[in-house]
DNA sequence: AATTTAACGCAACAATGTTGCAATTGATTT
DNA sequence: AAATCAATTGCAACATTGTTGCGTTAAATT
């Protein structure tokens, strides 16, 4: 098996994500870097840490993708299935960990993963009376 | 307000997703159009029937933009929040329509919309014994 | 048939993500 | 502490996806 390194980007990047309290997209990951390394490492670096499963991927309603980190903190065996809320106003995303659908599937399909994302205005946005 | 026409562009690519039982992406209608007209112009068809209601946007797991033509059979207001399932062998995406998620909201949000996506294997493929 | 303007084609651009390859550097071994 | 190995990086080049401006075309109405 392959072994992964900490390296100097790596851990700026792991920074960034425990900075945030929501999810960030590529682009915003590399501002916040201020070129402490390339932008095609920032991508290899987020690809690492899906498959490492430190972060999680969440692609937007809009079609834009962002990352954040899981929370390991109860579970054993980390499983993505929460609901992620993506404010119309702010667009920031954030992990509703509490929030966990319940569906019934037709038969024959097995399912393996879920996204759930809401869409509308988080608390922050909805105070401010937009 | 502004009056729509009807194209033999815009007849062209609803005639694709009336053929079809699955979610297409931007690729492969234009591949189905055979050059009736330009890229953009599939682009700008999208946006006008995503606006008239007339099919819907889905944003998958791994990013892709989805379209697929919208069902009103049976509602007068046509609501959006229904599920997908994106099958991880043959990447096809179909509208679960008849399976829509309960949940429970943290206070303080307001959700206007709702994005419900599963991943897994479909029966198609479920059945092949991949 | 004339008029109006929604829709189109084309070109050019912007954003996002990928790949190949030589150089670098973290971790391990000697 | 130096040598070794390969994971990681930077750079350049490319691919894909989506957007914008503008002059032209063609639906729909008069």
């Amino acid at each position: 098996m392959k072994v992964t390194r900490n390296t100097t980007a790596k851990t700026a990047v792991l920074e960034v994500f425990e900075k945030s309290k929501t999810a960030l997209s590529h682009t915003e990951i590399q501002k916040q870097l201020n070129n402490v390394c390339d932008r095609v490492t920032i991508y290899r670096i987020l690809d690492r840490l899906v498959n490492d499963d430190i972060i999680h991927k969440i692609s937007n309603l809009d079609g834009t993708v962002k990352y954040a980190k899981c929370n390991h903190s109860h579970q054993r065996v980390h499983i993505h299935n929460h609901a992620h809320f993506s404010c119309e106003n702010c667009h920031e995303i954030t992990c509703l960990e509490t929030v966990k659908p319940s569906y019934i599937m037709p038969h024959n399909y097995k399912v393996n993963e879920i996204n759930f994302t809401l869409s509308g205005l988080c608390p922050k946005c909805l105070n401010s009376n937009i």
